[in-house]
DNA sequence: GTGAAAGCGCTAACAA
DNA sequence: TTGTTAGCGCTTTCAC
């Protein structure tokens, strides 16, 4: 069997109490006595039970990552740098992926009411405001990282995709691109409204006009890029100038279909995604860089604070910038400097 | 606070053994008493306390996954694997990367010996010999996904790295490739080993005789595939017929400093990869497909499978085939039937 | 079919 | 400075 206190009592001949005081640093236990306990404990090769620990101290050092089943390319960035900051303050990662939207409520229901977890960290999912009112009443933070919130005991991070929808935008009038189709993501999700929202003003400040037929509906998914383009093309439509897909990977199932058409990007129609995953950059796709690891980073960061109680910002909104590449004709670059653009601008949404 | 048995039991006026044994579905409570304590647990919302759970059955329904830092694209797909099957078996999953080879230990020792999880997954790890032997000793399964082992308690799942390579060399040569290139991966990895060896073993067989100056060491990075070209065009030496680099990150970074340096691909050299992570199907670059989702589900299959005492085989070998496609230059397609290729050939180690 | 009580391994209040 | 002891919330043996 494993090693427990009582191992190392016996072996020292201490009590229970002043092998955990001398083995958890504190300061009521002799320097000598000390010593000799923590030798002990290794030569047994002691751990301490982590279910005991978290029965009786009510902690779980644990925080919950939740992720739909979709994966924009997202994920593996923002899960390592939840990693990244979680470690560092000795908490462990609990991931899963849920599999449909009861899935969802079930997952968190369990992770919250088993106190299994000591904070949240949901990753856009289709929570209805409903539940997500109930589940702010837990004792233990949790981190939205689609959409900002404004509810007590639930905090977010967020990206600025107005700003970065704008500027890709104006980048495509200004370099002369005047029909720009819109590829939009789905309808209800704040990504998805947010970017589609800010294509359109920007369009109309620049007086140029959105027709609807030019807003063709995606679901975020390459398949649905794919789509998108071919429906157009399939009922004899001319190519617009340029195609805005509201994600990279229906940019990327647009460029793959519009290349199996004969065409070529940018000469054909210029191309431009939003989020900058890594088959982005490869395929020279002109695109808004979100800063991923940082947003993960950043999420750990607020859960861990609040656990603590270090009541910090509730929300964060991050700045975005747009990387330029091949696929829009333009020259290329980075649209602002990509150090400020990096650097956590912090906005607190009062 | 939250809702624990003694509530059920005081709103029932049951003992707790009673409300326990109602709530785990034990056979020997009156189905009127069951169906009084559930209705009471539901309208209470009781779920039972983790870690009181844990605590007194020792088990943690908990599997542990860790990953190494360096990411080869691999990562999510593996893992969506891994959740998919351990929850289907009701196993939650604890993920974590390491930050350096110590890390790795210390990670691992924790998760073990403070009993948190009910099993082990790790991922190409770099851990000696003599520390997996200790390791083995642990009561709980351990789930290699990199190499394969012969051990007590250690279970693997790895795929067919030699018949991959073969192929795909034999495919480069059969469409009159000769002066082949290879770029490596790190010394004394199974798979990069593996790959170097059949890749050695097929030319030969084919009457070629393999320039040790065409073995460019690589680290199965994007950056390390860029370096491994550039030090050879430096040098001023001709472009080789073929690049066939270890895996697809390596081959991503050598087509970026090809276009670079104004060469074409397959025009003036063709370049095939391996593991078929997804920027390679948009790159059209040929190299060998793993099943990542596959092997993650039969990694935590065979897990499960240890956990609940269901000897099942102890090592798998998955097939591997080949996805041609653009960049070496011949008619595109896949080795073989993909259908049987995917089917999980079970292969012991014995 | 049900209940009383012990105990999983730990921490911390209280006593000495 | 150290020890005794009472739980944390659950399952399960043993009695009834």
């Amino acid at each position: 069997m494993h090693v427990t206190l009582h191992d190392v009592c016996r072996k020292t001949g201490f009590s229970t109490a002043t092998v955990s005081r001398a083995l958890n640093g504190s300061p009521l236990v002799a320097e000598d006595t000390r010593n000799l306990v923590v030798e002990a404990a290794k030569e047994l090769g002691y751990q301490p039970s982590h279910a005991a620990r978290m029965l009786k101290l009510k902690r779980a050092d644990m925080i919950a990552v939740i992720f739909p089943e979709i994966d924009s390319g997202f994920f593996t960035e923002v899960l390592r740098g939840i990693d990244e900051t979680a470690s560092e303050h000795s908490y462990h990662l609990m991931t899963a992926f849920t599999h449909g939207p009861d899935d969802e409520r079930n997952l968190i229901s369990r992770f919250v009411w088993e106190r299994r977890v000591d904070a949240l960290i949901l990753m856009n999912l289709t929570l209805p405001e409903a539940y997500l009112r109930d589940l702010s009443l837990w004792e233990h933070p949790i981190v939205l990282m689609d959409r900002p919130v404004r509810m007590d005991n639930m905090y977010s991070v967020s990206i600025d995709n107005r700003n970065g929808a704008r500027e890709l935008t104006n980048h495509l009038i200004e370099h002369g691109y005047r029909r720009i189709a819109f590829i939009s993501g789905p309808k209800g999700t704040y990504d998805a409204d947010e970017r589609l929202a800010a294509f359109r003003e920007t369009m109309g400040e620049n007086g140029l006009e959105v027709n609807d037929r030019l807003i063709w509906p995606g679901q975020f998914t390459e398949a649905s890029g794919r789509d998108a383009v071919a429906r157009w093309l399939d009922a004899d439509n001319p190519l617009p100038d340029a195609i805005f897909a509201a994600n990279d990977a229906m940019a990327i199932g647009a460029l793959s279909l519009l290349r199996e058409r004969g065409f070529r990007v940018p000469r054909d129609t210029a191309l431009v995604g939003f989020d900058d995953i890594d088959t982005a950059a490869h395929l020279g796709l002109t695109t808004v860089h979100v800063p991923m690891r940082r947003m993960g980073s950043i999420a750990a960061q607020l859960a861990v604070d609040q656990i603590s109680q270090n009541k910090s910002l509730t929300s964060y909104r991050l700045p975005v910038a747009c990387a330029v590449r091949s696929s829009c004709g333009c020259p290329t670059g980075v649209s602002s400097d990509p150090a400020a653009a990096d650097k956590a601008k912090r906005e607190a949404l009062t």
